[in-house]
DNA sequence: AGTTGGACCTGACTGC
DNA sequence: TGCAGTCAGGTCCAAC
């Protein structure tokens, strides 16, 4: 049976996506949007609504939050969930459509940007608040794990109140922005701690070693450019595959050797997700 | 307030 | 070969 690896963009993707696109499409004017599933625009009364929302308006920053991207409209930032499989491409308007794009901004200068989306999870929101910290989906999320407000105070506190496993404390995009399934359990490895265990029991000593993994994990994604999986359902705004699926250490490896130790990966479930852990290394 | 479970959705896979 | 059923997962929302 081959490995079926689900793709679930998360920050690393969503920060690829942001660096490749940025210098090709800020500064350019959106000459068009055309919205083909209702469903990505489903707070709005219509797609067209959306579409005249965004219509003439110039690309001023491209800039991400977690894992969303936030396209600096003047006037009306536009919010792009990417959801459970959002892409986003830059094309050529004359490029073919691959399937389950849903929206398409064509700018100035005859390049499109493209949102595809298969489960069709992702969501596109136009805001008329400029001031981010008072756009409701931004301010919910907890601080950047690659900024300066995820501090050791901070891990310690929010995990010594959580009775629930560290791992669904490290996907609360309300506690730390960012981080999925597949990259809290590949910090957890890193941090050496086991997925399910409640995250108030940590000691001093590994929320340390949580602090270093976050970002020594997350950056390193972001150098391969995130993960792909084998049915390539995600792919870089060129349509390139991302490279770190060839260092995941533990996600979807159940039954494999541990990369560090040659212990076989252990699988488990928590809230429906598969969690990925070595029952040697991670304790 | 923290936590849990259902709903949303498609495609790959399983079993008859 | 075909097709119904199952699973997976991010986020929202309702309900303990």
């Amino acid at each position: 049976m081959a490995e079926l690896l689900l793709q679930m963009p998360e920050l690393p993707e969503a920060e690829t996506f942001r660096s490749e696109l940025e210098p090709l499409v800020v500064g350019k004017r959106i000459e068009r949007a055309e919205i083909t599933l209702p469903r990505m625009v489903r707070r709005y009364s219509s797609p067209g609504r959306v579409e005249e929302l965004i219509r003439g308006r110039r690309i001023g920053s491209l800039k991400r939050r977690g894992k969303a991207l936030v396209f600096g409209l003047d006037g009306h930032p536009m919010i792009i969930h990417l959801g459970m499989s959002g892409n986003l491409f830059i094309n050529d308007a004359s490029d073919p459509l691959p399937k389950h794009v849903h929206a398409v901004f064509s700018l100035e200068g005859g390049k499109q940007i493209r949102f595809q989306d298969q489960r069709q999870f992702g969501e596109i929101i136009v805001e008329p608040e400029t001031d981010w910290s008072r756009i409701p989906d931004l301010a919910k999320y907890g601080p950047e794990p690659l900024g300066k407000d995820l501090t050791l105070d901070y891990l310690r506190k929010g995990l010594a109140r959580r009775a629930a496993p560290v791992k669904a404390a490290l996907m609360d995009q309300g506690f730390v922005a960012g981080i999925g399934n597949i990259y809290s359990d590949e910090i957890l490895f890193a941090a050496e701690i086991r997925p399910l265990r409640p995250a108030s029991s940590l000691s001093g000593r590994e929320v340390e070693r949580l602090l270093q993994a976050i970002p020594k994990v997350l950056r390193r994604a972001i150098e391969c450019r995130g993960t792909s999986g084998n049915d390539e359902s995600y792919v870089d705004a060129f349509g390139a595959l991302g490279a770190f699926q060839h260092e995941l250490m533990v996600y979807q490896r159940a039954g494999q050797p541990c990369r560090a130790c040659g212990a076989p990966i252990e699988r488990a479930v928590l809230q429906k997700r598969g969690v990925h852990f070595c029952p040697k290394c991670q304790e």
